[in-house]
Order: C-alpha cells, then sequence, then structure tokens
DNA sequence: AAAATACTTTACGTTTACGTAAACTTTATC
DNA sequence: GATAAAGTTTACGTAAACGTAAAGTATTTT
C-alpha cells in the first residue's frame, strides 16, 4: 500500500510550496477531490500525488485545464471500456509528440546560451586585458609625477 | 550578412503562424522594435528572430515578461559594461537550472506515460482475449440450436 | 473614381490562475 | 471561558495575453 496517510490542507500547501488559496482553487476546477469531516478538507495521498502532477504540468508550461482533461481521461480509462482506452492511447501520442518539441525547444536553447556565454567570457577577458594594460600604466606614472 | 530583408507584419504573423494582434502586442510590450514608414510597421530580421524566439519561450513556459528581461539584459549586454557581462552570466546559470528542472520534468512525465500506457495495452489485450472467447461461444450455438 | 486590400489606433471584453479582504465556524491552548 | 490558530465561504480585484469590434488611413487594383 502506499502511504496511506490524509492531510490537511496546510500541510499539503507548505510541502509543494503553494498558497492553500490554490488548493481550494485546484479543487474548484475540479482538480482535486478531498472528502469533509465537518467542512474541513481531507486529502488522500491519491490527492497528493495528483497535486504534484499539477504542478509539475505548470512548470512544463500546461494549464489546469490541460492537466485535469488528462486526470480526467484516466479516471475513464480505468473503466476498462475499450474506446477510452484507445482514447487514452491516442492523446498519450499526442502528449509525446508535445514533449518531442519541448525537448527540441530546450535543446535549442541550451545551445544559444552556450554561444552567449561564450561572448561573453571574451568580453570580459577583453576587459580584463585592458585593465592590466592600464595598470602597467599606472605602475609607471608614479615615476613619472616624481620626475615632475 | 543575415538573410538582411525586412518584413511586414502579415508576412511574419503568418510564417510563424499568430495573429497580427500579438505581434502588435509584443512590440506594445518592448518585444519587437519595428521601424516605421509613415505608420506602417517595418520588421527587421532581427525582429524576426526575436519573435521566434518569444514563441520558443513560451511553449517552454516562459512569460512574456521574463522573455524581455532577457532581451533587455542582452541588449545591455552588448554594451560592454563589466557589471552588465556578469550580470549575464549569472543569470544565463539561473536558466541553465531552470532548463534541468523542465528535463527532469519531462524525463518523469516519459516514464510515467510508459507504464501509463503499457496498463492501457494489457487492459486491451484483456478486452480481445474475452472477446475471442466470446466468438468461440457464439461459433458453436448454430449446432447446438440444429440439434435441438 | 470606386472598391478591395492591408494596415493603423483606440478601447473594451475575456480567460486563466490565483491574491486579498471580510466575516464566520471549529478546534486547540492558556 | 477567553483567545488564538486553523479552517471555511463569499466575493471582488488583478496581471497576463491576447480577442474582437469600430473607425479611420493608405495603397493597389479594376
Amino acid at each position: 500500500m502506499d502511504i496511506k496517510k490524509t492531510y490537511s490542507i496546510s500541510e499539503l500547501a507548505k510541502e509543494f510550496d503553494v498558497t492553500t488559496r490554490s488548493v481550494r482553487f485546484y479543487e474548484d476546477q475540479g482538480l482535486l477531490h478531498p472528502t469533509r469531516r465537518g467542512q474541513t478538507r481531507i486529502f488522500s495521498s491519491k490527492d497528493r500525488v495528483r497535486l504534484k502532477l499539477i504542478l509539475r504540468g505548470k512548470r512544463m508550461g500546461f494549464s489546469l485545464a490541460e492537466t485535469k482533461e488528462l486526470f480526467d481521461l484516466w479516471d475513464e480509462t480505468l473503466s476498462g471500456n475499450e474506446k477510452q482506452l484507445l482514447l487514452m492511447l491516442d492523446t498519450l501520442a499526442r502528449k509525446r509528440a508535445q514533449l518531442e518539441q519541448q525537448k527540441n525547444d530546450i535543446a535549442q536553447a541550451e545551445m544559444e546560451m552556450d554561444t552567449a556565454e561564450a561572448r561573453c567570457r571574451e568580453a570580459l577577458a577583453d576587459l580584463q586585458k585592458k585593465k592590466r594594460q592600464q595598470n602597467k600604466a599606472q605602475a609607471v606614472e608614479p615615476e613619472s609625477l616624481e620626475q615632475k
């Protein structure tokens, strides 16, 4: 079995460094489904996992709506209906393509950052050279002052 | 030299599959700097490159503000001021860390999609087996009817 | 010259993802 | 039993990234 524990809203908020407002909002949008004891929310470890997925999705540029779609689709997939299974496979394939695009984008960005960094270091090296020449000039100056 | 051409707003919009509204918005936000002939915008190949970077940034989950910051920083970097150079190097390092995080996220997502896909295929295989068994049953049924 | 085409500015509208404040209950602590 | 701490709902506010008219200008085509 999982960790099998339950979580309060502030426990989750603290663990993942989000506000309770955000967590409530995610519930409101149908991404989380806490139960209630009285009116207090009780989150399951499934909710915890989903929160983690939500945040990772955000870092990857996914909207909450997209993530919710995936959650819902997965839930329906678990029903075992053939149509849903095929739909899920199709969706997975499309998401994979999206990830491929992102990997390409990242690789490109990294290359460009390499050249940018190289130029920076080159420019810095030039500045250092200039400085050394100035220091040499200054090292001579005192003498010329004394001779005056 | 570059491609050295200039571009109209609709040329760029068509090439990158965005609306002219978006292009004007990017200018408004200080991300593009077209010149004017009369009141008509004329985009340089530098603008074209920047538009490409803007869109890639978006796919990578960067806001326009973040992208603008990088543009501005890079422009100031080109001035050759030492402080700016160091700032740029620092920023590059932070962006690299961000990309690393994204790569981890993507790798994680891919792994989870692998297991999700495997479960789907397994469930589908089970369904196929059931179907074959049903077909076998149906193939026998006609005989049993005739014998009645 | 009239009409079509491409461009412009101005400005209000919309969606997403929360922030923030107000007013209220429930539970834990002194 | 008062007070603080953590939770709740309701609701208005906001920044980002455009969408969508409306109304005008400039140029090209017929």
